[in-house]
DNA sequence: AATGAATGAGTATTCATTCAT
DNA sequence: GATGAATGAATACTCATTCAT
């Protein structure tokens, strides 16, 4: 009846992933972590073998909530509408969740540690190739340009992440709102292009 | 006349540069640094406060090699040629420096670890700034839309930077060659638009 | 009638002794008990009161095996006979059980650490008063030389134990067979003496 | 003038080996050792690179004073002479060392905690080489039995080895100068033989 | 008969840094 | 300009064990 599924374990992820986002890898400790729960050190290795199994916890969390978002976008009617929430989805895992997307996207470090450069690639290698599927639906219904449909999702891509890269590491100094206008915004010249006559270039 | 070369503390910069593109800031340790000039821990307090002078000084090397790049943009003989050069620039510096494309644009692990976020705002300013100066420079000369100068500016910054990180994160999977093709790419569809029929948007 | 097995304090013990045959005494811990017999460390806790039990548990094991094999020697028909089994029993127990010799006869350590050391002279004292009874018998039969059958005793048991003690720290490079020849020679030896003339000693 | 030779690392030598005689390899920790010394664990990083360059010194420490051990036994004038001493020299080691005695010839546990199985055995062929040097210059002078000399010096080894052992270890009850009277009389029964006629042998 | 949660003491080692020389 | 000695705080982790269930 009352199988509660392991509160601490979570409770650890949490605060794992806290001290991630406030300091760095190098916050992230085992006594600092257990301090943040009133624990021993030792408390941490009756729910984990090890600290790089908390720290792949940490990623395998990221990677599901990432994964929701991403899943909303294909409720869209249309290719076209598809497209469009692909990118809103996109903005609103940044915006609600920076902090897992620093993990996933920002923390080089965190992976590089664990022997985990592999699962990293492979979720990029998920998104990549869902924004493709958008862009080749895009073609098939013949609202994008044709020609090289990778390239064309590497760019709106590269737009995405380059525009929560910014956000998230402070780099632009704007508010939640101001960044979600300033996202549409860059979504928009992308496909318009910001070249006066697209033809000379 | 005489030029005090304080070769010394030059050297120790040099090592310290060498480990933390070499190995991250992990790395960077007062024992390790030493050890690289065959010198004691010890010796390198008579020409450092602290270790955190001497990440200082790793930063103020990295802003400076990153300043040197734009500043080649500004060879250029149009504003045209100046816009185009400042996206090769920084593709450049992608391509050649990827380790100080991380100390100042990836790595916010080293600005909070010294108390220098400043630093690092101020300089994703001249960043902007510059980029800002050469939409603005399009504009005039006539070859950029017209509306939101600064709306560009951040597209084309979030474009490149978004490129750089996601190469440099290892999330897109090529070889220097590579990059630099993609990346021409991803900037000519910015400028060109990737829509069919830009009206439509 | 009913003979209790307790089947899962046997095993904890197989488990304990196979661990400490494998890797010495650093390796047995009650985590890799528990883990052998794929139980929950506490859970030996119903079966032995501390894990000093259980060091005493494999003590026990080797005293017995021990006295299984000494006890062979007294089926020898005469007390030559019987002498020479003494050795030869204790050259076996030496080949076949090499990690109970060094429990008993060179593992300190395992002694020190429970308080043991009584056990331990006892069990030397029973050794000892076993090839001192050899001995005794050998004079009255004829063959051993007449003085001082202690000393003779203690020579014959500082020559196995010797030759035991080299095999098993691998003082001695040879194999099972290397060492039953040579341990059989130096018994000859032992038994001929080494001086051309025994009278010059 | 006053270059001592360091001697904070001969102290932590010491304490090294006095920690490890009394409570075998476990209880050799850098803990200890420091606090044995009222000092920091840190403080012997100064002075060894870690844990395992101080087990290494204790072993170079008691292979050293074997050595010098040893070397008395070639002031013999004879042969004879010489093939005494070698047998007293290391009764008297053990007498006076029986520490290093302890470590050298019954530590296999820290021999193979360190990856030093070859120093070991290397200095077990010198202790062997040494005796079957002395067996051979007895058998040319005539009054050792001339076959098989590398029998007769395990055999005076295991004798020798084997009495160390039973006394270091305490299985046998004496003091110091039971002990001598002991180690003396088992080698003479080892010259003499203790066989009544050794013909029947 | 066994488990889950947690503890406290202890392990080697790394690091930046202070002090005296 | 540099060294030697030592410190104090941290790091991940192992172990035996207690307690409640």
């Amino acid at each position: 009846m009352k199988h509660r599924p392991q509160p601490t374990r979570d409770r650890i992820i949490a605060v794992a992933v806290d001290l991630y986002l406030k300091g760095g890898l190098k916050d992230v400790t085992m006594r600092r972590i257990a301090r943040g729960l009133r624990l021993t050190p030792m408390a941490l290795y009756r729910h984990f073998k090890n600290k790089e199994e908390i720290l792949l916890a940490i990623i395998e969390k990221a990677f599901i909530v990432f994964g929701e978002y991403q899943f909303r976008a294909l409720a869209g009617k249309s290719a076209a509408e598809r497209m469009w929430l692909a990118g809103e989805t996109y903005m609103a895992f940044i915006l609600e969740k920076p902090e897992f997307f620093r993990v996933l996207f920002m923390a080089p470090d965190i992976f590089e540690q664990i022997e985990l450069t592999e699962a990293i690639s492979e979720r990029a290698q998920q998104t990549y190739q869902f924004l493709l599927d958008r862009v080749s639906e895009g073609i098939r219904e013949g609202f994008l340009k044709s020609n090289e449909p990778e390239d064309l999702a590497r760019t709106i891509w590269a737009m995405c992440h380059g525009m929560g890269s910014l956000y998230v590491g402070r780099l632009i100094d704007t508010d939640a709102e101001g960044f979600r206008i300033m996202f549409l915004k860059s979504f928009g010249h992308l496909g318009a292009g910001i070249l006066i006559d697209a033809a000379t270039q």
